[in-house]
DNA sequence: CTACATCCTCAAGTCACTAGAGGAGCAAGC
DNA sequence: GCTTGCTCCTCTAGTGACTTGAGGATGTAG
C-alpha cells in the first residue's frame, strides 16, 4: 500500500520541474523509475526524498558530479563522512571567495554609477572607467 | 607609422584569450581586422582598448548583449549617458541580491561544516542538512 | 633547412538545463 | 460512448559564453 505519485505530483511536491526531473534520470543522478501500463513513471517516497536532497544541493551551488558523490555516500551510512565535508567545505571557501569578488564588484558599480552625472556619453563614468581598467580599484576582480 | 600587433600579442596585452578573440569577432563584438599577406589578423590599439573594455565589463558581469550596447553608446559620444547609467544601475541591484543570497550559502555551509563531527555519515550533519529541507533555515535561497 | 611557435578554419563539446514538436494516455462532464 | 483538456511520453535542438580539438598553413630562430 505505498503511495506512488505521477511525475507532475512529484515536481509539485519537491519543487523540482518536469523536465529537470527527467533529465536527472537521463544523466543518471535518478533511478529510472517503474511505468505503468501506459508507460508513465511513478515515484514514491524515496524518489522524492532524492530529489528533495538533490534540489536543495544545487540551491547550495553544488555541481551535479559533487551531488553524485553526496548521493552515494548518503547510500551508505556506514562510512566516514570526511568526503562529505571535504566537498562542503571547499564549496564554502568558493562561496566566500565569490563574496569577496562581488563586494568589489558592487563596490566599483557603485562609483560609476554616482560618478554619472546625466550628461553626455565623452564624460560618463560608467562608459570611462569601463575603458580605462587602470581607473579600476579593483584588479582582481571576476564575476 | 602605426602599430600593429598579431592575435597573441593583443591577447596577451588585454587579457582575453586568443579563441575568444576570434570569437568576438564572429559575433560581432569586435570588427574583422585586416589580414596580412598570409591571411593573419592584424589588430591596432583601437582594437586593443576595445578588448579590455569588453574584458572589464564581463569581469564585471555585463552579459555580451549589454557590452553591445555599451560599446554603440561609447561610439557615440555626444548621446545622452542614461542607458549606460540604466545598465549599470541594473547590474548594480543584481550584484547586491547576489551578494545578500551568498551570504545565506554561507551561513548555512558554515553550519553544515561545524556541525559534522567527522564520524560516520549516518550521523553527518553535511548529509542531514542536504536532505532535510525543513533543517535548512534558509528557504529562499538560489544559487 | 629544419624545428617549432603561432596562426588559420571549422566543428563539436561544456554545464545544467529549457523549449518545442508531435503524439499518446487518462479523468470528468455530457 | 464521446469529447475536451490536462498530463504524460520521446526526441531534438537551443541557451550563454566560451573552450577544445582536428588538421593544416605560415612565420621565425638557429
Amino acid at each position: 500500500m505505498n503511495h506512488v505519485f505521477a511525475i507532475g505530483k512529484v515536481s509539485e511536491a519537491t519543487g523540482v520541474k518536469v523536465p529537470t526531473i527527467r533529465y536527472y534520470e537521463q544523466i543518471g543522478l535518478l533511478p529510472p523509475p517503474p511505468r505503468t501500463e501506459g508507460n508513465r513513471r511513478t515515484y514514491d517516497r524515496k524518489d522524492a526524498d532524492r530529489l528533495t536532497f538533490i534540489r536543495h544541493s544545487r540551491e547550495l551551488g553544488f555541481e551535479i558530479d559533487q551531488i553524485r558523490t553526496l548521493l552515494s555516500l548518503q547510500d551508505r551510512p556506514g562510512q566516514s563522512c570526511g568526503e562529505a565535508d571535504a566537498i562542503a567545505k571547499a564549496r564554502l571557501v568558493e562561496v566566500k571567495e565569490k563574496i569577496t569578488s562581488l563586494k568589489a564588484l558592487e563596490a566599483e558599480l557603485e562609483r560609476m554609477v554616482e560618478g554619472c552625472s546625466h550628461g553626455r556619453v565623452e564624460s560618463c563614468q560608467v562608459i570611462e572607467i569601463l575603458a580605462d581598467h587602470g581607473k579600476c580599484k579593483h584588479h582582481q576582480h571576476d564575476a
